[in-house]
DNA sequence: CTGAAATATCGTAGGTCTTC
DNA sequence: GAAGACCTACGATATTTCAG
């Protein structure tokens, strides 16, 4: 608890207030919605709104508003800043107040909704995050949690790269302990397939094909909100030949339960498609698949990514429950 | 079908009341 | 006295309705 001087009407920043700020430091802006959901569980979105308004009439965060029929957008203020320096031991330099409203503000909110996923990432046998870091604190100068990544930051340069957000998770299994790194997209469907296919595969799959003893056990988690939407990207990805068991992808909404690091919500491309050839053109046709196995991949079980194109697919154990099928069988139907 | 008016919807502002 | 529930008001958007 810390009593401001001389001011009556000062709020009690409490332990909550600090998380929040040190977590608007690494996020930029988080919705209200996000807020309440992290720091705020079981209270009502006015509670919330509450507290929040108090804390930026006091200057310590600032409310930006897209429309009133949409959750606000909070960032760290002056104030907060300084709270932030002085109780949590932050150095001022590693603080960066966003000036304006990131451009594409549901794509920035969707990201941070993915910082909140990956860090409930737990498991009983001690797997855990250890770091998630989005393009904001990618793309800003020196850090402690960035030093480790330096070597794959530089080829991510090289390769033009720009992840969404690159996390490090590790993974305990049996006994076994390994670190594996993610770069970690969200598709908001705006784009082209095709635009998907022709930048962040050729050049994930270049990068990963030409360095992959350097980048290990590395993947590419692309989220999107539909169906249909990994369907045509993950066509994208067949067609375009990269390492196979580099990409893979999720639903958005696959999240939102619990211990997802155990369940089976990744997409294989290579499961659903196959490219063959037709003259000089690929076609990417649908893979032959038995009505009742639909396969899916949770993250502590992905197979390793090879550094060669796909070739014969060797056999894989499958989870597939009779519940989760029903999501996935409509498409058979989306495809083609 | 068109376009404007009416209505529904949503998140926030700000008040009171209760509880600890 | 601070946190939070509950209530109403407000501003802005989204959707529906309806006259012409």
């Amino acid at each position: 608890m810390v009593r401001e001087k001389n001011s009556v009407t000062s709020v009690h920043l409490t332990a909550r207030d600090l998380a929040l700020f040190k977590k608007l430091s690494a996020a930029g802006w988080l919705t209200s919605t996000q807020i309440r959901n992290h720091f705020f569980p079981q209270k009502s979105t006015n509670a919330v709104c509450k507290r929040l308004r108090k804390l930026a009439e006091e200057r310590y965060i600032a409310l930006a508003r897209t429309s009133s029929t949409e959750a606000g957008l909070y960032r760290l203020a002056g104030r907060g800043k300084l709270a932030l320096i002085e109780h949590a031991q932050g150095d001022a330099a590693d603080i960066a107040i966003p000036t304006q409203l990131p451009r594409t503000v549901k794509h920035f909110v969707a990201v941070n909704n993915l910082r909140f996923h990956f860090e409930k990432l737990t498991d009983p046998n001690g797997s855990r995050l250890m770091f998630f870091l989005s393009e904001r604190e990618l793309c800003r100068p020196y850090q402690d949690s960035k030093a480790m990544l330096h070597p794959t930051l530089a080829l991510f340069k090289m390769y033009r790269i720009i992840p969404d957000a690159i996390a490090r998770v590790r993974i305990v299994q049996g006994g076994r302990v390994q670190e594996m790194d993610l770069a970690v997209e969200y598709d908001a469907g705006t784009e082209h397939a095709n635009f998907f296919g022709r930048t962040k595969i050729r050049q994930y799959g270049a990068l990963f094909a030409r360095h992959h003893e350097q980048l290990g056990n590395f993947k590419v988690l692309t989220f999107a909100e539909r169906i249909g939407r990994i369907v045509s990207l993950m066509r994208q990805v067949v067609q375009h030949q990269p390492p196979r068991h580099l990409f893979y992808f999720a639903l958005m909404g696959k999240l939102n339960q619990n211990l997802w690091l155990e369940d089976a919500i990744f997409l294989d491309p290579d499961d659903y498609f196959v490219c063959t050839r037709q003259g000089h053109r690929a076609v990417v046709v649908e893979q032959e698949l038995h009505a009742e196995v639909l396969p899916k991949h949770a993250l502590i079980t992905l197979p390793a990514t090879s550094p060669y194109k796909v070739s014969l697919r060797e056999e894989r154990e499958e989870r597939i429950t009779p519940q989760n099928m029903q999501e996935y069988n409509h498409i058979n139907r989306a495809v083609i």
